[in-house]
DNA sequence: GATGAATGAGGTTTCATTCAT
DNA sequence: CATGAATGAAACCTCATTCAT
């Protein structure tokens, strides 16, 4: 029920947004009441933050999986770009919610997120400096900036790209590596 | 007053999200009352698609002059991207309002909306696909993917660029318009 | 100026009711903004007092005319019934304000129509005791509550009569002078 | 509670009308909140609609029962003035609401009440032509005029006739059922 | 585990009215 | 005569939350 609860309210706060989902339309989609809701989440923010942790918990693991390996940079970095793009077939919803609301969590969680967040991006960044070192990258680059830049390139795509629409994510993926890694010139 | 009250929304709804920023709190910011508001707004809505217009319809002039000019269609992305990067500087919460609050429109004025962006990614796709063209980039791009991704890139910078911070607007466009232009590797 | 709007809204009051009717939907239809109707009127409620007084007024000088004349009680009532009634298409609006509306006056004002209201029914029922006394109609009848009854069917036809419909007003005040005359037996 | 708050209601929308008597009107006078208006009724407007079915509902059924009697014509007549006006009495304040305030319903309900309404009026006729065709009554009346009359006789009372006043309202019944039948003359 | 009645604070909007110009 | 900006009270309605059962 709990997983229920969860799975239906990501698919509304995609739909309509967190602060115009109520509790009652997403008690009512699933056909209980009001008090089986409260039963299983403290408040309407503590669903906000289950969402939230799961989503970029679940990143973070994967993400850890590619730095530990054995892999040059370049292909860890395409890795992640894949990573990424392949999400949004699999938890595109989620991650709506993941880069809209995070407005509507209280200070305290917001900083628990916003600290993994911000450890996803520096693990990023590390990849390119690391790059860069080992002269797979160019020399001069700014890998801080560089890191914004593939986040770019990779979180709007949940606003545009429609897995099930012409191109698929693997695709997607390739032509987004290869820009990043080669430009347009 | 109309200008006052648009201004101040822009900033409240930047800080709090059009939904958390009541009537009453934009109204108290100035100073005057609510019946002062609906004088000059017919609805709250009215004011954020007053909000959207401002800034896409500005946007869309100045990336029209870019695009009759006569530079050469790289240059011209180093234009567009320089745009949108020092826009921040000066629209910043415009900006911020304009991608995250669209979904607070009606129906009819998001479709307004959505075509004027729609046509501000068209006119970017096109200097991809004449660049082609003239072999000043590279055969074999796609060019609605790589005008996707230019957006997310510049776009994204609304969520984390300070041009009051440590990089001036100048240097970030630069090193954007690098990467693009010629990747890491 | 002051009889335009006071048309004007006799029209707006019909269709929408006086409550529900704002000053702004009366300056509007006139093309002119609410100073001007606050020249001309201190305030809704006098306007709307306006409207009873001209609509009672009027109908009880008419009423006199038809008490002060040399006919028979009998050739009285059918006068009455023909005026009321072909008043519904010289002043239907006028008349559907004044039975619906009157709860909107004040006190003070209320007092004022409600006694005129009165008045015209006290001449009524003056021609029906008259004609009791004078044997023209039956004995045994209570006055009043005859009274009562013929205002009963010629107000309800405010509600329901189509002068342009149908049957004329001349035919329909025949028929009900007819009705009350010799009932329906 | 339902039922308390549309009892208290009626009382209220009697007294003030309508469009004059807030919900917090309503819950005050009940020593309730807001919140728990809305927990039984979606709008103002249902709670009117609520009301006027009540009335006109019962109205048609306790029609039905007189209609289908094996009563003469002239018989029936007087039972259904009867009823409409001892109702006076019993449901005075829900027909005084239902008789002024429709025009509050909106567009798909004041079609299904007027539908009601126009159905018990056209039992009437019924009963009427009827009558004439059986030579219970004269030859050569309108039938819909003289229901249109019955009604604003019986109607018109709602205006006027307090039941716990001089006169009863079976004798108030009985003096407009002779006057109907046998007019005054 | 789950229900349903109740709360109360707060939201958007309307509107009669005033008044300096 | 007429305007238009401004007020402030009050309207309807929503909703997260609580709690006895």
């Amino acid at each position: 029920m709990k997983q229920g609860i969860k799975q239906q309210s990501i698919l509304l706060f995609e739909k309509k947004g967190f602060s115009e989902t109520s509790i009652q339309d997403i008690v009512e989609a699933l056909g209980v009441t009001k008090g089986t809701f409260y039963y299983y989440f403290t408040s309407k923010e503590q669903l906000l933050m289950d969402i939230h942790l799961g989503y970029i918990d679940d990143l973070l693991e994967r993400q850890q999986k590619i730095q530990q390996s054995q892999l040059s940079n370049r292909k860890k970095l395409e890795e992640l770009v894949a990573l990424l793009i392949t999400d949004i077939a699999n938890h595109g919803p989620s991650g709506k919610v993941f880069f809209r609301e995070m407005r509507h969590l209280c200070e305290e969680n917001a900083v628990e997120v916003k600290a993994k967040r911000e450890k996803f991006r520096k693990n990023l960044e590390r990849i390119i400096s690391d790059g860069i070192a080992e002269h797979e990258f160019r020399q001069g680059l700014e890998p801080e900036m560089i890191a914004f830049a593939i986040l770019g390139v990779t979180n709007w795509s949940y606003q545009w790209f429609n897995p099930t629409g012409g191109i698929s994510a693997d695709r997607l993926a390739g032509i987004y590596s290869d820009l990043i890694l080669n430009g347009i010139v």
